[in-house]
DNA sequence: CGTTGCCTTGACGCCGGCGTCAAGGATTAC
DNA sequence: GTAATCCTTGACGCCGGCGTCAAGGCAACG
């Protein structure tokens, strides 16, 4: 299989697959004439690279698992240090998550002060029966 | 108050500085020596942009803002445009909290199908009593 | 008068993960 | 034969928000 032929079944480029490899992370056997030659294994590897990289993970972080496939392991993530991968991951998404979730009560605050203040300003003949319960938490928004 | 005193007031750089006025965000008047002078409501309205910045804003969306304090508002999100886009803000955050979630789940299911793996194979002298609650929903990581 | 410290503009660097173009060789299709 | 398609390496571009260095002006202190 060719360069062009394994981009397309793991369903990206062939210029990811160069960078890939210039990272070290793709291995490659040349034909005669020079062209790269792959197989299924290479695929497999390819594969387990695209699905940790759709989950955010960075390319130096997939390394651990790409070498438990090379090492012969059925699953990139049977070796501690991938297990140490996902693991530290983990804490980075709930850290993240937990920022994120700061930053969007706070955003949440100030939308809801801004609009009271507005609300006050525009205050003409009103039923003061509670203004709007805009901006719920819990992600709730519409 | 010169470039110095005002990002130092702010808790940034002049670097930073110049690079919002090059952004046409931060206006500037020049002393007679070419310097440029500002006053306190330019810290106010720095104030706003780096709050917004620390939120995660991109620099153009805070442009509202500091329009509607240069109009005159004595705060940056009494205009609608910018209460847009502390919605729009929202529903980004809660779609990215919705997706990082989701991975964080995932994540998980890999790394408990992987530790069962692992444990299947050492599976020598234990006891099985339930394997162990690792990863658990909700952030509860630690 | 020199030194130190602030100011000026300009421009290149960085990070990550590639996209994209260039110039040429190999293969395949007709 | 030749055109179209694949492959090769090399190198620059992009995004956002600045960091950092360069070369030089203005100010203030002693």
């Amino acid at each position: 299989m060719r360069i062009g032929e394994l981009a397309a079944r793991a369903g990206t480029t062939t210029r990811t697959l160069r960078y890939y490899e210039s990272r070290g992370l793709l291995p490659t056997r040349r034909g005669s004439n020079g062209y790269r030659t792959y197989d299924e294994d290479d695929l497999k590897l390819l594969r387990q690279i695209r699905t940790l990289q759709d989950f955010g993970f960075e390319l130096e972080e997939t390394r651990p698992f790409v070498e438990c496939l090379r090492a012969g392991h059925p699953e990139g993530d049977l070796c501690p240090a991938s297990l140490a991968v996902y693991r530290r991951k983990l804490g980075e998404l709930d850290a993240l998550i937990g920022e994120l979730q700061a930053v969007r009560a706070q955003v949440c605050e100030q939308l809801v002060k801004a609009e009271a203040a507005r609300d006050e300003l525009a205050a003409g003949a009103e039923v003061p029966g509670g203004p709007e319960p805009v901006c719920e938490l819990g992600g709730r928004t519409r």
